[in-house]
DNA sequence: ATGAAAGCGCTAACAG
DNA sequence: CTGTTAGCGCTTTCAT
């Protein structure tokens, strides 16, 4: 604003279609038609915009052009993820990557941590760049109709989707989303999930089958959808094989790997220690094998996990799980999202991906020595 | 243009401030104060205003606004990575976006699959985009002055930066660049690395402290900078122990999980098979536990390996590694991007990010029962 | 405190 | 084949 002009780095302006014109000879619409590969450009005028173009290092404004354009698309999706880290959420967010490659469209990520308000800042963030439409991971909510959201302050109550406006507005705007791992929070949206219960109730099932009456079970949040299907699986898988509910070997609410060991470590030190554990989920199924590890139990207590993760299968016992298939949820949901795109009418999609169940030795311990604890 | 306007989706235009504006009774630039928040305008208007952007559920358009502003800042950046799944990658990403939002700013990601050319591409569509500037992991390149690029139909030499032109473009309209995990292509950029030859050479020695005489360096492919700094490494804690060099028990070019457990293998059932192991990345390292596993050799050879790796801690034994921290790499990457994007003219920095060795037992093996062979 | 006019870089719709 | 004019949605500049 004063002497030198402020400049961002040591940036001198970019070369714009009108300088390439003026060097070129020719007039701004010519050097568009160049950029643009449209037809009709002689050969020398053609080669002298190139050149010109060259010459001052031309750089084409895509946002200008799609401004103009009516602001159809800007090729740029948005994708949110409980955490790009997660070995989940990343292997989605790579099969997302190259279906959105294949239509020459970039990815626009975010973390929503499982907090609906940085959800919507997020949200807010893609649409105002003019995402041309969304994938989301729906950051955790009630079961209900009320989300109990943690804040520095303790839990407060907030009304179910009070402030999912910006979502909404971006449904309402015509632009498609498309939700994963979780149910779409509004009607007219697709979706792509697993089925986490009958995967559930399968597993419950399995350790049934080999002899084991008292089994575990340790989830993650509550208050997350997949949380609660798990759950609900794992109750029906205990109908199924007739076997009684013990609230006492349920620990909810378990929030990290560390919580998963403690919750684990207790469970096995405590009178009615169970013979077999179903872990909710990823991080849960790592801090329950590493208490069974530090309590020599590993042999001796049966364990199933939902998710599979890394090297699940050279750990002694390797580990029974119940493998999701990121890649094609991600793949799935970003063809879906392209279609609509591509102006696919159908009424909205639900999608479920299958899930393998992938027996490696841990779920297949029998009750041989018992559980007894040390 | 006919009877109904064209839509994408059930799109109807979006609201504009003009539209605002007439609602309001206002001009737009009244609008247009409201939405920056410019000081200015009396409180009744102010109201009008408000409302009539909820009423027309109207959303900002950073795009247009951004142009008129002189594009300069788009509040978004490019992250090029090699594999936005890979464990290394996404944490750095995850760095990478929690800085960039405390700078309000949206992260762009792309996978370059080490492939240059791929590399240009992103590169291309995220400037087309206008980013403010980039953080990329450059893809796998020559440590000389050629590149060895694979293609459909077989290798094929390229010139060094022949095909950077995209990536020296940006430096030349002055948006600034981090490098990261391999050093800057060309001079005046950032970067931010770990001491990927000192953390071998001292990996090496350990191994020899251990009574190690025959130590084995399994590589990743030899074209990407950090296998050749990793495999130098090697060779200087060798002759800093006083080891001789023997090419038998170096494999280098490994590219899979897969393809480190066969040469693991194979090394292992040679006559002259190592009492250790040096492997020089994280699938290597995984595929060589694999392959001791089966072989039955994990308590009888030693192994260390360069990267940590989830559940490293709990196989058996525990996997000794130099570990790497790329949330710190990606923070740092970050934190210089934005500086310079505030305006730091420091000459070129080029920051190490410290490894951290890490024993766990594989690496502690002596030389005990010696490394026959089944 | 408010608004009218001009124009960011580009492309659609027309001329010629 | 080529160029002119208008204007995408917004902000700047400068009046009022």
């Amino acid at each position: 604003m004063t002497t030198l002009t402020k400049l961002e780095g040591m940036a001198r302006r970019a070369a714009t279609m009108h300088d390439v014109a003026k060097i070129a000879g020719v007039s701004i619409k010519t050097v568009s038609r160049v950029v643009n590969n449209e037809a009709g450009v002689s050969p020398e005028l053609y080669d002298k915009v190139q050149k010109a173009m060259k010459l001052l290092d031309y750089q084409h404004n895509e946002v200008a052009s799609n401004l103009r354009r009516g602001s159809l698309r800007t090729a740029t999706i948005g994708l949110l993820l409980e955490d790009v880290s997660n070995p989940f959420s990343s292997a989605v967010h790579r099969a997302v990557e190259d279906v959105a490659r294949q239509h020459e469209t970039l990815v626009l990520t975010g973390s929503n941590d499982e907090d609906p308000a940085r959800e919507e800042e997020i949200v807010l963030a893609l649409t105002s760049r003019r995402v041309d439409g969304l994938i989301v991971m729906p950051a955790s909510r009630d079961t209900g109709g009320v989300l109990r959201k943690r804040q520095a302050n303790g839990l407060i109550l907030v009304d179910s989707n009070h402030d999912r406006a910006a979502l909404l507005r971006v449904r309402r705007s015509g632009r498609p989303v498309v939700f994963i791992d979780r149910p779409a929070p509004f009607a007219d949206a697709d979706s792509v999930m697993v089925d986490n219960r009958v995967s559930s109730t399968k597993a419950v099932l399995h350790l049934a089958q080999h002899g084991h009456t008292s089994i575990a079970f340790l989830g993650d949040w509550s208050n997350i959808w997949t949380t609660a299907e798990r759950h609900i699986g794992y109750i029906e898988g205990l109908a199924a094989a007739g076997l009684q509910l013990n609230a006492r070997i349920i620990k909810p609410d378990i929030w990290s790997s560390e919580a998963a060991h403690h919750a684990t470590t207790e469970l096995l030190n405590s009178k009615n220690a169970p013979t077999a554990l179903f872990t909710g989920q990823n991080l849960v199924t790592i801090g329950a094998v590493r208490a069974l590890q530090q309590l020599g139990l590993q042999h001796r207590v049966a364990l199933v996990g939902f998710d599979d993760f890394p090297m699940a299968d050279l750990l002694n016992p390797a580990v029974t799980v119940i493998a999701q298939d990121p890649a094609a949820i991600g793949r799935a949901a970003a063809e879906m999202l392209f279609a609509r795109l591509d102006g696919d009418r159908q009424p909205p999609q639900h999608l479920v991906v299958p899930t393998r169940f992938v027996a490696r030795g841990s779920g297949e311990l029998g009750i041989g020595e018992s559980g007894l604890v040390s």
